[in-house]
DNA sequence: TGACTTTACTAATTTCATTAGTTAAAATGA
DNA sequence: TCATTTTAACTAATGAAATTAGTAAAGTCA
């Protein structure tokens, strides 16, 4: 008896970014923990199962890494720091992130739930831009939107040059910033 | 002697976006085209290799549909045409589209390739605009970024409400346009 | 201590992907 | 046209991995 489900989804995540999402087996998971693969079932119901655990922690750690970054800070300033801890949790998990993409396709009501905390966030920001309530919902979709893209597309280059593709970030999220402040102060 | 690597290629298309990704396995496929599954490895590698293939072939789809909407357009006209020609493409082949997803982290050097095509028409259209050329490539991050994360976070709207997601897609381009504007004017 | 629960194990089973080896149809080219 | 070569199909194995069934040890708690 040794086990438990959070060391699972935790050996999963390790071997995800390390060896990729199509590396993360229950054979592999197994031989990482000691144990014989069907002893697995005793904390997963299932490979998919486990997937989606591994986002949905990976999602987790990811909000709660983005809201200390926004502690103490408002505005453009709090929505650019959390835009640069997306980043930041990127590069240091890859594979657990290709795992969160992947649940973008394959997830279930709780990770719509976690995802939901991660827009609570934003919308708090933009609330605190003191841009009119009723635009809200539309400047959240496109800061979302952006923040998800554009780290997404500048991964493979974050790797060799965090430092430049983190300043890249920080100057598109000022102009597209800019032009949120434009059409909706 | 009757199937062809294009016909084993639009096969799994169609069931991808019928059933998703993970529905796509070459028993399914052989079944489709009423051969065996061995017969697949005449006209294809591997399943990896065929899911690879299939994220090529939607990407050329893609390109090819975006630069038919370009055509006769110049500017933010072009740049919104191109991005609502995009959103259509995922809305009628989201199955393709998880795997031109998947094929971001499982591509080769021609996946490479077939992207570049797609950068180097937003590169033309954004010259088009007047920018200053040494930002062309800030400008095409930011834009090639904000409609893959844009597209990607409200697909799953785009499928009840096309009309409106359409919509706010081109509101938002325009949003980010004007933010660009202002800085690479 | 004795019932109960948890977690691991071994032993199947199943489902696929993939490989090997064979055959017949189709294409090619003298 | 006819022989040669290539192509693409087939059957039969093999192998890897997920999953299920059934069992035993170890911890929990009354």
């Amino acid at each position: 008896m040794r086990v438990t489900k959070a060391a699972v989804i935790q050996a999963a995540s390790d071997i995800a970014d390390k060896d990729g999402l199509n590396n993360v087996s229950l054979k592999v998971v197994a031989e990482r923990l000691n144990i014989r693969t069907p002893s697995l079932y005793n904390h997963i119901d299932s490979l998919e199962d486990l997937l989606r655990e591994i986002a949905h922690s990976g999602m987790r750690a990811m909000n709660e890494s983005m809201t200390q970054a926004a502690i103490g800070k408002t505005g453009d300033v709090a929505i650019k720091s959390v835009g640069i801890e997306y980043l930041n949790y990127m590069i240091k998990h890859s594979g657990v992130y290709e795992t969160i993409q992947w649940a973008t396709w394959h997830g279930n009501e709780e990770t719509g739930e976690i995802f939901g905390n991660y827009l609570s966030l934003l919308t708090t920001l933009i609330h605190s831009c003191g841009f009119n309530p009723d635009s809200t919902n539309e400047i959240l979709n496109i800061i979302t939107g952006f923040l998800h893209g554009y780290t997404t597309l500048q991964l493979r280059y974050a790797f060799s040059e965090p430092d430049r593709v983190r300043n890249e970030l920080n100057t598109a999220l000022d102009t597209l910033l800019v032009g949120v402040h434009i059409k909706y102060d």
